[in-house]
DNA sequence: CCATATGTAACAGCATCGGTTACAATTGTC
DNA sequence: GACAATTGTAACCGATGCTGTTACATATGG
């Protein structure tokens, strides 16, 4: 199974809110940029805002706006604030503990999927909303 | 969304194959050490079947075994053979190409989600099944 | 012929995702 | 204080995917 968009139109979201930084924006007109329902938006800004990544006023006037300059923004910030962790399962019932095998893959696996998800921790956390900024200037 | 328990089975059912070269194992057989149904070890064994993992024999006395020594199967080739490609999605409706960002975030992002993807490949690509199993004897 | 296997379709139960409607709560402006 | 704009969130829907199960067709060794 894949991940779902949510990484994806997070950084979506926090991408705008970096490229007007003076403004607050409305999940409206950010729900307007992703092509989407406003409430998915929120949703997801909910969870940013718990995670200390946006700001947000409520009330009439209110909004969004970054919490934090965009370059101390990771990308593995991000996905840790709207995506399930870990990323790999293992079994959902416990092997047969008589099988050699059952009674020990699943402590082998763990430690694999670890060094895996430590890979891609490295890896998002090096690429910060800054970055992918400049790159829209690059390109 | 984490990834389904398929790659754990998988890689679970192959390391009972690769204790026992000499002997066929049913699918029967198998479901008793992952602990769950027949059905869904022959299920998973059919897709590591299509990728050439294992070799199936029909009928009595028939059952499953190794298409190639265990040093030559990758965690990686496991994870290819049982589960979708590509790990990360992008948006499933596409964004808004009058905003600055919506027109470009997708590209951007694709670039980022294939390193992540390339990063998770070379770790899995280089544990095969025998360290697994050679980890067994040293645990 | 029969026992033992695999192959696979079909269905159920459950969870999650993305989208939508509805409405409560908050807050700036007049 | 009234009102308009905005966030917060619950509730529900349809679609999809995963795991487990039953059922049955097919293959094959003895």
């Amino acid at each position: 199974m894949s991940f779902s968009s949510r990484h994806a139109i997070s950084t979506h979201i926090l991408m705008v809110l970096a490229c007007c930084p003076e403004t607050k924006a409305s999940s409206d007109m950010l729900a307007t940029s992703v092509n989407t329902n406003s409430v998915v938006i929120r949703r997801l800004l909910a969870k940013l805002r718990d995670a200390g990544i946006v700001k947000v006023q409520k009330g009439a006037d209110g909004g969004y706006s970054l919490a934090r300059v965009p370059s101390h923004i990771s990308l593995w910030d991000i996905f840790e604030a709207v995506e399930e962790l870990p990323l790999f399962n293992v079994h959902q019932s416990p092997p047969n503990p008589c099988c050699s095998v059952g009674a020990c893959v699943e402590r082998l696996l763990a430690s694999v999927y670890e060094e895996a998800e430590d890979s891609i921790r490295a890896l998002l956390s090096d690429k910060s909303l800054q970055d992918l900024v400049n790159d829209i200037a690059k390109s």
